[in-house]
DNA sequence: TGTTAAATATGATGGCCATCATGTAAATGT
DNA sequence: ACATTTACATGATGGCCATCATATTTAACA
């Protein structure tokens, strides 16, 4: 049955939400096209009228996660303390889809990598510009370095089967972090 | 046909060797059982003669990777020079397996996710004694910190599809690592 | 040397999945 | 109101793959 111009325009927005949360939680290769039109509620029939393939809709559902997660542009260390917690390593579906994601990319499209190398690209400019405190120089090494760690340490914890090495590596890399950020202090704390 | 005892053996390692470079460069799930058997120049029947199922096969090529790349015990300054290099991002079939593999493991069985936790155990530990000019709590931390940033460096820059912003990737986190393991120093340059 | 056991080869089997073909019913525009 | 378009549903189809069944050949051992 036909639907209508809008209710189309939303079957498309929650295929795309559900899309990306289940493959940041399972991977693209686990979620089968299916499950995702029957996590949006409805058959797998419609899907090629919204995608020419899966290869497509995992560059657009990568793009819609990476534009989501792009809000802020606040405090930097609130922003790396959120990241590195325990809350956001186990919440894979709701969680950076960098981290989610970004190994996997390199298995995909030419399209899907696009997508990701300007969300990179975003992300380093926003982290960079939330830490004004360094001069030019010093703001891109600590954007770059900073997020490379971040997004390390939660693809390490997630990896670690024990609860107690995991969150080390969480609160190692945080406090990392810290103290590289700010280098005009003292060396002693 | 039967070989021999140490023709046996000799093929398992292959297998395992094979199956892990296969796994490093295209994924656990792109390749097939029957690839890794053609690879290490047998056909598919004789696989589980070897192992009990291809989950088994991730396990054990996953720690034959870990303690083949576990080697040296040298200048760190060296090892992150050479692990945060081109070279080093564009070979992933040779490269490190934590680096390649890490963000799938999740995906794995317990015996797998075992195997990394363990290799990372490790890695931690080896790093933290190849940096004997720090203090005992920032030796953990910089270990840590330090490959934490370099695991998720060159999984962004295999992930992005531009070579100058890759290469940026690689060469900011280098020197942020720089930075961040000679806190001792002064500030400036 | 002959018997046995074992390692590998060849050849199914069953399931999952991406994609396509076709039907159906409701929205759209006149 | 009617004709037409179209979004979605139902139901194939073909391919790939993990795993298993069976055959073959040869090492191992007496």
């Amino acid at each position: 049955m036909k639907v209508s111009r809008e209710q189309m325009a939303e079957n498309r927005r929650r295929i795309l939400e559900v899309a990306s949360r289940l493959f940041r939680d399972k991977g693209f290769d686990a979620v089968s096209v299916a499950e995702v039109m029957k996590a949006a509620g409805l058959t797998h029939g419609g899907f090629y009228g919204h995608f020419s393939s899966k290869d497509d809709l995992i560059a657009q559902s990568l793009a819609h996660a990476l534009a989501v997660g792009a809000g802020e542009g606040g405090d930097f260390l609130a922003y790396v303390g959120a990241y590195l917690a325990p809350r956001h390593r186990d919440n894979c579906a709701g969680g950076c889809p960098t981290a989610g994601l970004a190994a996997a990319v390199r298995h995909q499209t030419p399209a899907a990598r696009s997508v990701m190398t300007d969300g990179l690209r975003s992300q380093f400019d926003r982290i960079g510009k939330a830490l004004p405190e360094l001069d030019a120089a010093d703001r891109r090494r600590a954007a770059i370095g900073s997020f490379a760690a971040m997004v390390g340490a939660v693809i390490l914890a997630r990896a670690i089967d024990d609860p107690a090495l995991s969150d080390e590596v969480l609160e190692q890399t945080r406090e990392w972090i810290e103290a590289g950020i700010k280098p005009q202090s003292a060396s002693a704390s």
